[in-house]
DNA sequence: AGGGTTTTTT
């Protein structure tokens, strides 16, 4: 270790010693995720442990790894991390890193995180939503703990911000060794961002010297359209080019192709989204192209509607683009937009996930801690009044809080499962209704990404093998079927290929239902009583999604062609990928996606009746504030429904 | 007929 880090570490041991908090801010390749909790450990600040939190799972466990590797131990003695699905410590671990979801878990147990003397929160800057939320709640427990002590490590930007909020924390920069970077800009806007981007990939191709070239577009399609573009345009001119897409949803044998150098003589060009700016890194990068602009997820409180809108980066995004061009030695960063946009339009960091989000399951989780006045909270960035009331309104609905706003029987008990609240109500509801097998295993395929895959080469077969997986009744109980058949077949491998289903999201599917599955055996309330006969599971699981989801129903319209939606007759459609193909009356459905029209996905009909029997407040003609024209609806279904009257 | 998913996490 070099004499100047070491005293940056001394400093760094010292303050800690003196402040209760401090703020660390640390450039890429600082040591700080590494070097620094290493440091604290020797310094033996009381006798707990040390937890590092970090956004990412593969990050929590990659740098474990490493910081086991350095200090010569097994990995899981005294360095370990513990991440959902897997737990890598043991009783002698001493230092965990983990990921801020999972500490964010433990406080429900450990409210005063009463195991560790050291806490420290990684990638602060990047704003999650479970680091912003442990935020608030250290704040609380360093008044109640005054040995407690907490560090807070971000990129370099806002520092000050930083340090305001966790009030005049000391605050502390380490340098970091990354190469030069040498950036250039636009003279004019671009109009194209995505030919803009094609035509400086070819550019470096024909003229720069030789390494790799990074490009950020937004989405899937333009990526693999760019790709075939760059590619034809590289063998036009003769030019040895490796052209490859990244993206998330890519399969993972795929994905693993960037990593390793092309061929000698051969350049490589990545075109990815924004899973390569922070989740992976790519070495060998020499030049990076950056548009500017990435996907990003918005939620309005006052529709209830979330849509996944193009929107310009940060001044800290584009600085973290740029360094990806500096890891193995000088690169250059090509900017497509001008000097004067990235100064005066670029907001300076992103976002805080908390300000876009629906916080429905934020309440919930906060209350379930212990956090009675949830709107004095201290947030760093505090969400607006309005969002809040949204989803006050919606856990009141969902019985999860009573009038006062305290959290029920029913709320603690959602609150125990890591899903939404609409979901855990489901779960709740279907050990009354004798199904909470099946509705486990719904949810767990409605909670990873979609596993039915349908590849562009092969759409038409994926659809027909899909088929075998149809009920008539819709999307909940098509995934039911997808996933019974899927554990019961011989080789995995093989079924999902034959049926077009993701191996990946189906094996993730399965994790996901045995941690709910003991999660409701462990749940004091939730007997699993014997399930009923097969022919009623249709009906008795149908029922159980009715009671957490009977707010995000549609009904037709008078014209029969329109569903619209019960909460604020938005109009929607059925999504094209849905199994429900008939012109059910009312639906039921998990979500909404926003493309040129709004669609509900995975969606399952509901009989008018069982609304009214099951929602009986929302859904009674007499007594419920629908359309005139849904009020008939239900009034001709009136007579059917066994309601207490 | 109808098919614009980025990325994380419990």
């Amino acid at each position: 270790m070099g004499s100047s880090k070491l005293s940056t570490h001394l400093h760094t041991d010292f303050q800690v010693r003196e402040h209760q908090s401090s703020v660390l801010i640390g450039e890429t390749g600082s040591g700080k995720t590494t070097q620094v909790p290493q440091f604290l450990l020797a310094a033996e600040l009381g006798s707990g442990k040390i937890a590092v939190t970090q956004p990412r799972r593969v990050a929590a466990m990659s740098v474990a790894s490493r910081v086991a590797q350095e200090m010569d131990v097994e990995l899981g003695k005294e360095v370990g991390y513990l991440i959902r699905f897997e737990d890598m410590t043991s009783e002698e671990t001493r230092l965990k890193y983990m990921t801020d979801g999972m500490l964010l878990r433990e406080c429900q147990i450990d409210p005063f995180m009463s195991q560790y003397s050291v806490i420290i929160l990684d990638e602060a800057h990047e704003r999650t939503l479970a680091t912003d939320i442990l935020f608030g709640l250290l704040k609380e427990v360093l008044l109640k703990r005054p040995e407690l002590r907490c560090l807070v490590m971000s990129a370099t930007l806002e520092a000050e911000k930083f340090q305001d909020y966790w009030t005049g924390a000391p605050l502390l920069r380490i340098p970091g060794r990354m190469f030069p970077v040498e950036t250039f800009f636009t003279l004019r806007p671009e109009k194209d961002y995505v030919a803009a981007a094609v035509e400086t990939c070819c550019l470096i191709n024909a003229h720069e010297g030789p390494g790799d070239v990074l490009c950020f577009l937004c989405g899937e399609e333009e990526i693999e359209k760019a790709c075939a573009e760059i590619q034809a345009r590289a063998e036009e001119t003769g030019q040895e080019t490796l052209v490859l897409p990244l993206y998330s949803s890519l399969p993972m044998n795929q994905q693993r192709r960037v990593f390793p150098p092309a061929p000698e003589g051969t350049r490589k060009i990545i075109v990815a989204t924004n899973i390569a700016e922070t989740s992976l890194t790519i070495d060998g990068v020499v030049f990076v192209v950056d548009p500017g602009l990435f996907k990003q997820m918005l939620y309005n409180p006052r529709t209830h509607v979330e849509s996944l809108l193009v929107s310009p980066i940060s001044k800290a995004s584009a600085m973290q683009r740029a360094g990806r061009a500096g890891r193995t030695r000088p690169g250059k960063c090509f900017r497509l937009y001008t000097l004067e946009t990235f100064e005066k339009e670029l907001p300076e960091s992103t976002y805080p996930e908390i300000i876009r989000s629906n916080l429905s399951s934020v309440v919930i989780s906060l209350k379930k801690l212990g956090v009675d006045d949830i709107v004095h909270f201290d947030f760093m960035e505090p969400p607006s009044p309005e969002s809040m009331m949204r989803a006050l309104e919606m856990l009141y609905f969902l019985g999860a809080i009573d009038e006062e706003g305290d959290l029920t029987d029913i709320g603690s008990k959602m609150a125990d499962f890591p899903v939404d609240p609409h979901l855990s109500r489901s779960i709740i509801a279907s050990a009354r209704h004798s199904c909470l097998e099946e509705v486990i295993q719904i949810i767990a395929m409605l909670s990873v990404p979609p596993p039915f895959s349908r590849p562009r080469y092969a759409q038409k077969a994926a659809d027909k093998a899909h088929k075998h997986f149809a009920s008539g009744y819709g999307d909940h109980l098509s995934l039911l079927n997808a996933y019974r058949a899927y554990v019961d077949c011989g080789s995995k491998a093989e079924f999902c290929r034959e049926h077009f289903l993701s191996e990946r999201n189906m094996r993730q599917a399965e994790n996901v239902r045995k941690q709910l599955a003991s999660l409701a055996r462990k749940s004091s309330h939730l007997e699993s009583l014997e399930n009923g006969h097969e022919k009623m599971l249709t009906t008795s699981i149908r029922k159980a999604f009715v009671e957490g989801f009977f707010m995000q129903c549609a009904h037709l319209d008078e014209s029969g062609k329109h569903y619209l939606t019960v909460q604020d007759q938005q109009m929607v459609a059925i999504h094209p990928s849905s199994f429900l193909q008939h012109k059910a009356e009312w639906v039921l459905y998990h979500e909404t996606v926003v493309t040129d029209r709004c669609y509900m996905r995975n969606a399952t009909a509901i009989p008018p009746e069982m609304l009214i029997e099951v929602a009986t407040k929302f859904y009674h003609p007499d007594r419920c504030k629908l359309t005139a024209h849904a009020k008939k609806m239900l009034r001709r279904a009136l007579p059917r429904a066994k309601v207490a009257n």
